[in-house]
DNA sequence: GTAGCAAGTAAGTACCTACTTGCTTGCAGG
DNA sequence: CCTGCAAGCAAGTAGGTACTTACTTGCTAC
């Protein structure tokens, strides 16, 4: 039974961080939160430092980065899949994220293991974009890190700050993604695909017709 | 005698505030830092709530928003040096700003407060992308907002993050407003000036040659 | 049935928190 | 000189914090 119990307490553990932060996250409120005895967090985890360093790697864990293929067919819909995944992810770990960065100087090592996955996600990003310059359908003299370090940008300030400053994301929630990619795409010059193997001519980087 | 005190007061809140967030900014760290006596601090500002809401405003009273001028001549380099303004003022309060918006779902007002300069900022280049549009330098059906949306969360994330996740922003920190501007006006589409009344052709919106 | 163990309960420790009260010091203006 | 006032100082209040100790309950396995 002190799996199930220690489920909770971490679960309980994520809410009131989430919401209060390191230091407003007291013992006292994740018991109650967690419809336990205050002295079962200490017996079970020691102190409320260890509490929370668990329950960090416990949320941690449960990250299923999105991947990128390795290969260009339809960029665009392949990234706004991609995109929405990501964002999807960090809205749902907004509160989370919004807190462990703004203590990141006092708990170094709990903001590095929050940022592991969109880390993951850029490197995955770089390896795609680099393919699409080989494949000859980006500048050949493309500087990659500029574009992709302003779209993940683009990713934590829309799942981070959409709530707090609407006016800054004037795009629907759900158009976000096709949008992000589109001017994405056109940072990095994307071209349509040079050999007409299967020229479907989509009209290269330009807006798609879908999707209202 | 007071008003210096007071400022002595409100400027050690800040840095206390900046460094620990609300709800470490105790009273007795912010009087310890001032070289004040605590009770001081009550005598003048009557609560904590009230001393730290006033050190918000006298923060954010204290922004100069970088203008963009309403003529579309060499947009790289007006836009470059634009940016490399906001990403100064950025990052001389990213503390402030990381815990204010942390906190915002806690302290409300206070968020919005903090965010007051950046919106203001968004919006002059809102005006100052339209007026590109409509004077035929970048594409007439142009969404300019999702461009401008990316590239202020391009601003937050360059100003919050870079010392964080250092890993995230490759770019030399002197390059950075440049490569930004380079990547967004690509965004946009922008094209060299119609009319080659003075065309020194200097390669449309290519990058410059200064800026080490 | 009973031994063992996980969890609850109650109480307490030592310290920090915002904030108050009463008194003292030092200085400026009349 | 002395009056008023801003600030310091010392102490205290009421409550919160992490964490501990000692004891009780209830369930499970033998």
């Amino acid at each position: 039974m002190s799996p199930e119990i220690e489920a909770r307490i971490l679960a309980a553990a994520a809410r009131v961080y989430a919401q209060y932060g390191f230091r407003g996250a007291t013992t006292r409120r994740i018991a109650s939160e967690a419809g336990v005895n205050e002295v079962t967090l200490f017996r079970i985890f020691g102190s409320k430092a260890k509490l929370l360093q668990a329950m960090l790697v416990s949320q941690v864990v449960s990250v299923a980065v999105p991947v990128l293929p390795a290969d260009v067919s339809d960029p665009h819909a392949v990234l706004t899949r991609w995109c929405a995944v990501l964002l999807h992810y960090l809205r749902g770990h907004a509160d989370l994220i919004r807190k462990t960065i703004a203590e990141a100087d006092e708990r170094p090592d709990a903001a590095l293991a929050a940022c592991e996955g969109p880390s993951a996600a850029a490197e995955s990003l770089v390896l795609y974009v680099e393919l699409l310059r080989d494949e000859g359908l980006a500048d050949a003299d493309l500087d990659v890190d500029t574009p992709i370090s302003m779209f993940m940008s683009a990713m934590f300030g829309d799942a981070l700050y959409r709530d707090i400053m609407p006016n800054a994301f004037p795009q629907p929630q759900g158009q976000a993604p096709s949008k992000y990619v589109q001017t994405f795409l056109r940072g990095v010059g994307l071209r349509a695909l040079p050999l007409p193997a299967r020229s479907r001519q989509t009209g290269g980087a330009g807006p798609r017709r879908g999707g209202r």
